[in-house]
DNA sequence: CATCAAGGTTAGGGATCCTTACCCAACACG
DNA sequence: CGTGTTGGGTAAGGATCCCTAACCTTGATG
């Protein structure tokens, strides 16, 4: 997972602690004791690695986000056409959160309440990778596929927020998470809407 | 704001003091010793009226969402038809969130990242809260309004998500929210969806 | 008038995050 | 070959921060 870089092992044993101690408790219940004792190392040695409890979390969640987005990037690859290109996207970004739960909670629970999380380096890969969707709706627009009449960026804030919210009550309670199931029904959310239709 | 019950005076100041500092920084960087020091009080007296600090925040959390809950109810008598109400509901939701950023704050950021908010009795309350709309959308499915393909709940949480992650960015870094603008635009996609629809 | 509950304070202790100073092996270099 | 010097790591401690136990005061009550 940890793109092995030249890290020193003792960076990586750090940032494996805090995702093995992050499968059992949350961020906020995790004491820098506790991380240095699962990394078999001591407390100063963080510090040295990274500012702060929280950078720990954000460059964590950081090595997390170029994985994925570079996993999402090749997942559209050969797909033609907006519409199908979203449902695809939708159903790898449920997938994610249905089998990394660490990610999931780290994504959707943690960094939330920081502020300082929205003016850091790692918020801005969140958005790059959202950027991908917004690219899409775009070239959707274009082709006459999706509606042009709401902005863009407005578009994909929705989308996601649909996305989350669906995942984040399972996240939390720990339920399953079933990709296949959620994207058909988020798909037909997203694209068509709650309205009744007229019978055909 | 807070619904004077017999609360001793120092259990309002205390209360009081937590919703100030929230309008300047996150619940995360306050602590005991500022919130007495505002409230006028001696911390000790924090824990005399809430079991942690934690609480204190749920509890506040709590008398906003009842004064909430009441108003939401009430602006939607008078209103015939599902999507209508669903339309004056996500504009006064909205409403809220554009208007009380301390409460945004609290439920959009604060609360989401401890775990044990998710079993709490405030959480209860959200969900109450949120129920009216899901007894809209049933509502809705029985006169043919709102299509029924879809489990209720389900629908739910994806018009919840929209809502609150296209309110989120705004909150985050203080940009206005207009209701009304807002509420057009998230009308549009909640019922009608993304596809571009045939010409007519 | 003794007692008792309610509202509030004094004083302090343990845990947690983080810093400063230090150790030591490996390696470059004059 | 002696000597810096750099990188990886440790030891020890300090400043806060959250929370608790015990105590004080005032007014109501039998």
């Amino acid at each position: 997972m940890a793109d092995a870089r030249a890290w020193p092992p003792g960076r990586i044993k750090i940032a494996d602690a805090l995702r093995v101690l992050l499968e059992k408790k949350d961020f906020g219940a995790i004491t820098t004791a506790e991380i240095a004792k699962t990394a078999g190392v001591t407390e100063a040695l963080i510090y040295k690695y990274f500012k702060d409890k929280r950078d720990l979390l954000y460059q964590v969640l950081a090595e997390y986000l170029e994985h994925y987005h570079l996993r999402a990037h090749t997942d559209l690859k050969g797909i033609k056409g907006a519409s199908n290109k979203i449902r695809k996207l939708i159903w790898t970004h449920i997938n994610v959160y249905a089998t990394d739960r660490v990610f999931a909670k780290i994504l959707l629970l943690d960094v939330r309440s920081f502020s300082d999380y929205y003016t850091s380096g790692t918020y801005k890969l969140v958005k790059k990778y959202t950027d991908i969707l917004l690219e899409i709706i775009q070239e959707g627009m274009k082709d006459q596929e999706i509606r042009d009449d709401i902005p863009p960026v407005f578009l994909r804030q929705a989308i996601l927020g649909s996305i989350e919210n669906v995942c984040l009550t399972r996240v939390v309670f720990g339920r399953k998470i079933s990709a296949d199931d959620l994207t058909e029904k988020l798909c037909e959310f997203v694209f068509k809407g709650i309205e009744q239709r007229a019978v055909k």
